[in-house]
DNA sequence: CCGACCGATGTCAGTTGCTGTCATCAGCCT
DNA sequence: AGGCTGATGACAGCAACTGACATCGGTCGG
């Protein structure tokens, strides 16, 4: 134990999530997050790049689940299968967090630069399954395309999830909208 | 006529461009952008929201060029074709400024906040597509899905034609890229 | 047990992106 | 002529972010 209050990332963490919903996310400065964490703003920036950043740090692990995920899919699996399947993996995860995912998706919906951060991190995300499916001997063009599809298939299976007055169960939503792909993508 | 140099916009996306290239986007103030336009700090951000959004002024003529593209598709095309063809029709626009293409490329390939601003353009462009396909009848998580695995393909397309040391056709890759997202959503 | 070292934090000054506000100055209209 | 307008300049100011240096406990080799 050092001499400071433990846990300081995430105090500020937990602060600045429940700054950004109070009063929103560019009303919010970097001085008062650090302020209710019982820290300095230039020790915010040791842990976060930025301002943004702060939301997501999730993301590295998350990265890490999808792409050990289809590491290890079935050779047998297709491509695209293989990656929906890791999906439907990090849904059955998210599956009982349906309120707090809503709540950090409703900040992020209210802020341009925070959706760029988002995007970004799919993006990142992509391109690290794509090289996955790589290692698995699947082709570039396809690689690619596999991963991003994917993604799409996450992200609308995610935005209804998120938005059903219902409780749907997410892995489902995902299979759902693998299904859709497939039927829209069906060749002529 | 006014008392001043006419085009100042477009005095601004030169210097912007130019400075961008020769020292990279961060390297480059805003003041030292409209110093070389002859201009003042302020005049710049009347004419661009932020120093990244003078690199994709373009954004938006582009997105009324696809969605007119989609809306005026013959009713027979599937979704997806419908999509892939408006691609087709601005790949074939592209063709010819490769070059240019390529320069812009490399500056926001060589920095981050610049690919999260042409991520929202692309998601923009997304949902612009998603709802003109919707008003052609397409009901929802297909017109959504059919939208974005048309960005997809463009991108994976687009990617190629920038990094190949021939010159290939944009509109032949684009055709190319579709069908390989096809074989590779091609269900069991 | 002591002093050297180390890692997390604080302090402070500085740059830069971006905004609000008011002044200026031609041309245009009546 | 006089007033209106639209684009620009001038200036002050805030907040995000960075670099440099100080501080303070704990740890570890001697």
């Amino acid at each position: 134990m050092g001499r400071w209050e433990p846990n300081a990332r995430g105090r500020l963490e937990q602060a600045a999530l429940e700054l950004y919903i109070e009063r929103g996310f560019e009303q919010t400065t970097v001085a008062e997050i650090a302020k209710r964490a019982g820290l300095t703003e230039r020790t915010f920036f040791r842990h976060f790049a930025d301002k943004r950043e702060v939301l997501f740090s999730g993301a590295g692990t998350l990265q890490e689940l999808l792409v050990t995920a289809v590491a290890d899919a079935p050779d047998s699996a297709a491509p695209i299968d293989a990656v929906a399947a890791a999906m439907q993996a990090a849904g059955a995860l998210l599956q009982d967090r349906r309120d707090s995912a809503r709540q950090r998706q409703a900040i992020i919906a209210a802020n341009a630069e925070l959706q760029e951060r988002e995007l970004i991190k799919l993006a990142s995300l992509g391109s690290a399954l794509a090289g996955t499916l790589r290692r698995r001997g699947v082709s570039d063009p396809a690689a690619s395309l596999a991963a991003e599809a994917g993604i799409a298939v996450f992200k609308i299976a995610f935005e209804r999830w998120i938005s059903e007055t219902s409780q749907p169960d997410l892995p489902r939503l995902i299979r759902e909208s693998l299904d859709e792909l497939k039927a829209v993508t069906a060749g002529k």
